[in-house]
DNA sequence: ACGCACAGACCGACCGGTCTGTCTCTCTCG
DNA sequence: CGAGAGAGACAGACCGGTCGGTCTGTGCGT
């Protein structure tokens, strides 16, 4: 793998650690075994590169999130899908993420400290809570869903607690707590259908 | 106010804003207005400062969010205030913590970076989500609660939903989200009472 | 005169970033 | 085909600034 890539992968995991103004060039230039000059060839700035590890962290996570959702099927098994797929698959990704959700870690730290770069990242929280608002929206249209939900209040309800868990899971890393909670917005999304049993 | 206590409420703040790691001493010195001699007069180290922060930061916390609480109200009335006084009195109360919540953001900060000052905050979040427990638990106990609601189930959720709609505030600083997923939990609550109407 | 509370100069370590130099690959021209 | 010039890739010394922490000194209340 070339350098470039090197650096944007390594600084991945250790922005997902230690977040990015913890991250010191130093770390960076021993994970991916390089030196000043190597870096400062590819990257203008510290600053660049975090454009460019956000970039790949979202392609990440559009790979573990996104997979198998499609047009065809039901709004409703579109979002229960993902949640799965936020559960299994990206949560747990410590391969990429060894120090859990990279977008939470550099939110909360640079939220104050370097307000352009966190509103870059919110941007993505927006887009995500748009997506659970419009597939619950969708579902509603088509009957899927009773027509008493509220499609505001679940969606923040399903936001709030995927983000409340990701943060205990990035903590204690255990699956029980992070386990529960899917279930029951899972579960409570199918008692909210209208083929509820 | 003397010098130690300044140092602390400001260092607070700061905290709230910056992190331990993000605010310096001479962050510190400058908003109390002191100097190096000042402090360590009473502080042996930053880390020592920490400690005293977190103690000075749970104290306001307990005035905020336990206020009202008492043995003789049912539990169910109980954890439906401690809800409301976190929606309306932490939560929102930018005096102490203009920066938001200063128990996520430090552990979200140290986690990986000071796992022994980490361990000491999460203490907090292990007790806040122990007394939900038992609030509910008592609830059911007395059949102020349907005997079907999985409570393990239920203090995840509520848990985890109070976490979410915090750093949700934190970066956004609009109550409606916050609004909307407390009244979701508080309702919800109440749906699941057995003189649910 | 003694001790506590504080001021501020100072220290080594480390930060992000610059700069010079070297190594290698490629393109050009006789 | 081969010599050499140019350019990109990288190494590492170096820079000014800042970090947490130390140390000396000073003023004041007792």
């Amino acid at each position: 793998m070339a350098l470039k890539d090197r650096i944007i992968v390594e600084s991945l995991k250790l922005f997902s650690l230690k977040g990015f103004l913890g991250t010191t060039i130093d770390d960076i230039l021993k994970a991916s075994n390089s030196s000043k000059g190597g870096f400062y060839n590819h990257f203008k700035s510290k600053e660049e590169l975090f454009y460019e590890v956000l970039k790949e962290g979202r392609k990440i996570w559009r790979e573990r999130n996104l997979t198998g959702l499609s047009q065809t099927a039901s709004p409703l098994a579109n979002i229960k899908l993902f949640l799965e797929n936020f559960r299994d698959y990206y949560l747990k990704d410590s391969e990429n993420f060894p120090g859990g959700c990279i977008f939470i870690t550099l939110l909360v730290e640079l939220k104050d400290q370097r307000p352009h770069l966190a509103k870059e990242i919110s941007r993505g929280f927006t887009g995500m809570k748009g997506m659970i608002r419009r597939y619950l929206s969708h579902a509603q249209d088509l009957g899927e869903l009773q027509k008493d939900v509220d499609i505001e209040a679940m969606t923040e309800m399903i936001f709030n607690g995927m983000l409340g868990a990701t943060i205990t899971y990035n903590v204690d890393r255990t699956d029980k707590n992070v386990d529960t909670t899917f279930n029951f917005l899972i579960s409570y999304l199918t008692n909210s259908g209208t083929s509820a049993t």
